[in-house]
DNA sequence: CAGTTGTGCGTACATGTGTACGCTGAAATC
DNA sequence: GATTTCAGCGTACACATGTACGCACAACTG
């Protein structure tokens, strides 16, 4: 088996894999929910015939666990990226807001699915979108653990905290998608304050148990 | 015209659409969402010929912001009710988490639905549905800043503390629907821990600017 | 009581859906 | 070079969908 050569048509397949799910992603992006999409339509986009849609997922379901799987490596990268080139204390609270907004919006169609599948009834989706959250979340909880330390400040709950800033900052980032932009600078520093508000909140419940 | 005889017939109507409006509730309730409703579908629970559901709403969509609009006026009601039957400071945080709780599991569907359509982009229902958490976020503004000058205690952004609170209500609502018995109380516990921490944030804030 | 109104129905049609089946042709293997 | 593998295609079928059209027949109106 020569694995040079056996690389073009692995590749190719890889491609097409590829296609699909972009397809998707950017049917997703125009504001469709994902279950609204048809296969046929899915694999139109993707230049390929309805039946060789079978060659790469069982199932719509099977490219939409692809999808959020994808979603869900790439933003764990992301976020060790702000904590590396960010240092000390409360404007790690801003990049990370600005960071992951940018994030949202260049991958609209996806993180307004996994939000809204986190709200379905028990399925695969819903599955597959809370353990990203929950990653996320306990990776933060982590990191207020390690910084409040570092700081010699109390901290009380930080599952709790952390949870909240993991939800708010996705809720928000999507609704502020189809924000005027006169309005979006506004909403960032608010999301800011509320970030702010509850680690100050954590804190201080901390002090007086 | 004679209004007492000509109830009869628009009493029936009026029973028609409502049938119309709880099959879609309970399609929904039982996990799907809205936009994988199909008119000829949601006729048929209602007990009607296909064709005869232009008789009441002009479309799906008239369907579903008939929904939100009831779901909005019911809340309101259900708000006001908990304030009222509820005395001072903590025991109402509370009170409202419990009660508030019960009314998603009562409505999921619909709630589930305003949840999802609020991360939508521009429509009307995402529309209705903002304006709903809105009006009730705005509802606890007022509440916040009365209950807070009542204690004579300083509170900072209490629209921000409220958006916060209405949103994490809701989201954990829905998402504890299909959550094991067995972890609810804690999840409820740890929802109230969240509501404490965000009021204690803001007069944190407002104590030392 | 004659006339109007309007809810509800059945039929019909064009269009979209998932997927079973079998073929093709090029790439991979021996 | 002969053989196997397999991504992609076209055809076909049995559905479900929105909605146009016109009729029925009870409730309402004058």
């Amino acid at each position: 088996m020569n694995l040079l050569l056996s690389v073009s048509r692995k590749q190719q397949k890889e491609e097409t894999r590829q296609r699909l799910m972009d397809a998707a992603a950017t049917a997703l992006a125009s504001g469709r929910s994902f279950d609204t999409l048809s296969l046929r339509e899915v694999a139109k986009l993707a230049g390929i015939a309805p039946t060789s849609f079978y060659r790469h997922f069982h199932d719509m379901e099977g490219l939409g666990l692809a999808l959020i799987e994808a979603q869900g490596d790439s933003l764990l990268d992301l976020v060790h990226r702000v904590r590396e080139q960010t240092s000390g204390g409360t404007s790690l609270i801003r990049a990370s807001v600005e960071t992951l907004f940018d994030h949202v919006g260049e991958h609209q169609g996806i993180s307004r699915m996994i939000q809204q599948e986190r709200l379905s009834p028990e399925s695969a989706f819903r599955d597959a979108a809370d353990k990203l959250l929950a990653t996320l979340s306990a990776d933060l909880t982590d990191f207020l653990v390690w910084d409040a330390k570092e700081r010699g400040v109390p901290f009380s709950h930080p599952e709790l905290a952390a949870d909240l800033t993991v939800g708010i900052l996705f809720t928000t980032g999507i609704a502020m998608l189809d924000t005027p932009a006169d309005q979006r600078e506004r909403q960032v520093e608010d999301t800011i304050t509320k970030l702010r508000m509850i680690m100050r909140g954590a804190e201080a419940m901390a002090h007086a148990k």
